[in-house]
This record gives C-alpha cells, structure tokens and sequence, in this order.
DNA sequence: GTCCCCATCATTGTATACGAAATGTAGGAA
DNA sequence: TTCCTACATTTCGTATACAATGATGGGGAC
C-alpha cells in the first residue's frame, strides 16, 4: 500500500467532498509524514527509506522515555486503572488478530502520552506511532503485530510502583523489541516489495 | 502581537495572492503551534498559555538532549568550523540587538538539529524553537536575547571535545536558562500585556 | 437608561472553473 | 525496430463564486 498514488479527484469522490478538502487532508498528512507529496505530481502514501525509519524510531524512543518520566511523578491510580482496561482490550483481541490489534497497540502508547498531561509531547508521540504503523506495513513482517501484550503490562507494573527508572526502562527494552520487529526482519525476508529492496541497497 | 486576528482577505491582498494559499499557510502553522485556529472564527497569532509555554520548553529540552548525543559520536571537524563561523556571526549581530539577533540565536539550535542528520528531530526541534520565540514575545522581557552566546560557546566547546555527557550537560543548562529567561520573570514584570496576566491567574 | 432582538455586514467554509504542468500515446523518420 | 516529436489526456495549482456562520449596531420594550 505504501507508494499508492492518492489522486484528489478520486478521494473527493469516495468520500463525496470537492478537491479543496482532500487537498488540505493530504496537505495535513503530509506534514505530519504519512504521504508524500511532489510539486506538480501529487500525493502518495509514504515510503520512508530504512535510514528515515530509524530516524522515526529514534526519535519515538526519545519522546516515549520523557513520556514514562514524567508519568511516574504524577500518575494517579485511576490512569493505573485506564491502562489495564486498555491492556484487558488488547488481549481480547487479540485472537482474531485483526487490523483492530494493531490499532489498540498503537493506542496504548497515545493513552500514555495524553495521560503524561504534556500537550506537546502528545502530538509528537501520536505521529510518531502513526509513522511506525506506516514502517511497519513497509518492513515488518507480513500480520506481525508490532506491540507484546507483555510488555505493555511491565510498563503499567512499573507506573503502579511509582518506580520511574524501571519504567523507563521497559518502555526502552519494549522500543527496541518494537523497532527490531519492524525494521531488522527486513533485510531477509523475501516476501517484501521490490521497492523496499531497491530502496535498501540504495542506502 | 500574540492573540492578533489574522484575516485572510487582508493577508491575501497584502501578499498579492488568493484565499487559497493564504489558507494553507495558516492551517500549515496551525498544526506547528504557531496560529490558533477556530472554526468559522478564523486564524489568530497563537497566545499559549504559562502551561502550555512549559510543555514547549520540556519536549524542547528532551529532543535537543537527544540532538546532542547523536552529535557527539558524529560530529565532523567541518561540522565544528561551522558552529563556529555561526557563533561568530551570532557575536557580529549582538550590538545593534535588533531582531536579526534573536533570529541568528534560533538557527543555532536548528543548525544542530540539521547537523545531527534525524529528520525528524530535525523537524521537532524546529517547530519547538519557533513557537518558543512566540513564548519569549508573549512573556519575555521585552528586548531580551533567549540565548546566550557564552552558553552556545560552551556546547561547541563540548562537542568539539567528543564529549557527549558534557554536551548534553551544557545544553541543559543552556534551556534551563532560557526557559528562565522567558518564564520566570514574567510574574514580576509590569510592563506584560494584560491578557498575559489574566491568562496566569487562571492557572 | 438598560437590555434584548433583529437586520446588516463581515468573514469563513466549500465548491467550481480555468490555466499550467506532466504524463501517456500515436505517428513518422532513421 | 527504435527513437523522437507532437498531440491529447490527466492531474495539479490557484483564483473566484456562492453559501453559511458569526459579529456588529440600531431600534424598540421595559
């Protein structure tokens, strides 16, 4: 999916909006790094190189350690409470194993940036997540969901201990394991799209 | 000039283009922090609040740390030359003050971020830097610098040492300082717009 | 004198129209 | 056959037009 074209005529018509609307959605989830868009050729669906997919990633550890910092200072037992509801959801979808697995995954990570009460760092955690969904279509392998149950509950353990070291920590270890999932399978498996390769080797 | 309407006819004459583009460019700001937008009332100079304001400076502060470690294991010799050739023309702009002063302060910040070569942190750090100049205007002391050169010295000093726990170091203090500088004296300062102090009574 | 309601105006939100750039295609020459 | 050129078609970029929403001010009632 990723390098799809997106023509306005054709979203506006799907969706039954005129091209103005389209165009300041595509204009919106371009600056935000899900499509890309050239001068005079139009919109696509990203495809972030490997080294730009680092870079997403990289940048999501940074935001995502700052995130568990501050919640182990100010979080209260209700959010406890909220994350393990959201965690009991992830594990009830889990077995169909749908897009909606994906999509809850994704969430935990935004209900622990909205709960960090930083406007900022929210926003910039929503699109980074966003961003790795995208990565993970590109490299991951093939209905890999991209988050372990597990781990998203020694984060919640951590919070509940007020123990901010180790939260940030399993907050890291989970990156790693997230960012390895998506990217370093890549490099061997053959199913991927001739563009994901061409583009490897290109550096 | 924070809290402002920006019209879009008025803009749009004033540039010599349509409503379209000058719609863009607003949304385009808005989703960087830099306009408020409200719909069917139209675009205004964003006036973040105290709270706000401190979420900027924290992200802020997270994202130029990591900016700083990545620098520190790849800084080039030329790399140095150029922070250098920018301090000195940051140290050529300080006696006339004028705005070109606080300019050249930001594109230091930003130039490190380029030099770090993450896109994304790239990108971050220039949206923070920006709106943190909004901040400095709507709260600051009128005519202060954010940014100290002996302090943009330091880092440099730091980086051209490979040192990257000194680098971070002295990048954090240098935020600590600026943040100060924008912040903290605006409770004390009489000459602050009204709306400015209203805006900190309501917490 | 003050408050409320309605009319008018200003400004935004969305659609459409038109010109420009780029891409694809057919035809002819080497 | 292959390459190049000219034309046609598609799609984008910008301006304009119209509808809808919110602001402003004046006149009347209490």
């Amino acid at each position: 999916m990723p390098g799809d074209k997106l023509t306005e005529d054709l979203i506006g018509d799907r969706f039954g909006v005129s091209r103005t609307i389209v165009r300041t959605a595509l204009a919106r989830l371009n600056v935000e790094g899900l499509v890309d868009l050239q001068p005079n050729k139009g919109a696509a669906i990203a495809q972030p190189s490997l080294s730009e997919a680092h870079d997403v990633f990289e940048a999501r550890m940074c935001l995502e350690r700052q995130v568990l910092t501050r919640l182990a200072d100010k979080v209260t037992d209700s959010d406890i409470e909220r994350l393990e509801r959201h965690i009991a959801l992830e594990n009830k979808a889990t077995p169909n194993d749908g897009p909606a697995s994906i999509r809850l995954a994704g969430e935990f990570h935004i209900l622990l940036a909205d709960l960090a009460g930083n406007s900022v760092l929210s926003r910039y955690v929503d699109e980074v997540v966003s961003r790795c969904s995208l990565i993970l279509a590109l490299y991951g392998r093939p209905h890999s969901s991209d988050c372990s149950l597990n781990e998203h509950q020694q984060i919640v353990d951590a919070l509940r201990a007020r123990d901010g070291t180790r939260a940030v920590a399993s907050m890291g270890h989970h990156l790693e394991a997230v960012t390895e999932r998506a990217l370093l399978s890549s490099t061997t498996d053959k199913h991927r799209d001739i563009r994901t390769i061409l583009d490897y080797y290109a550096k």
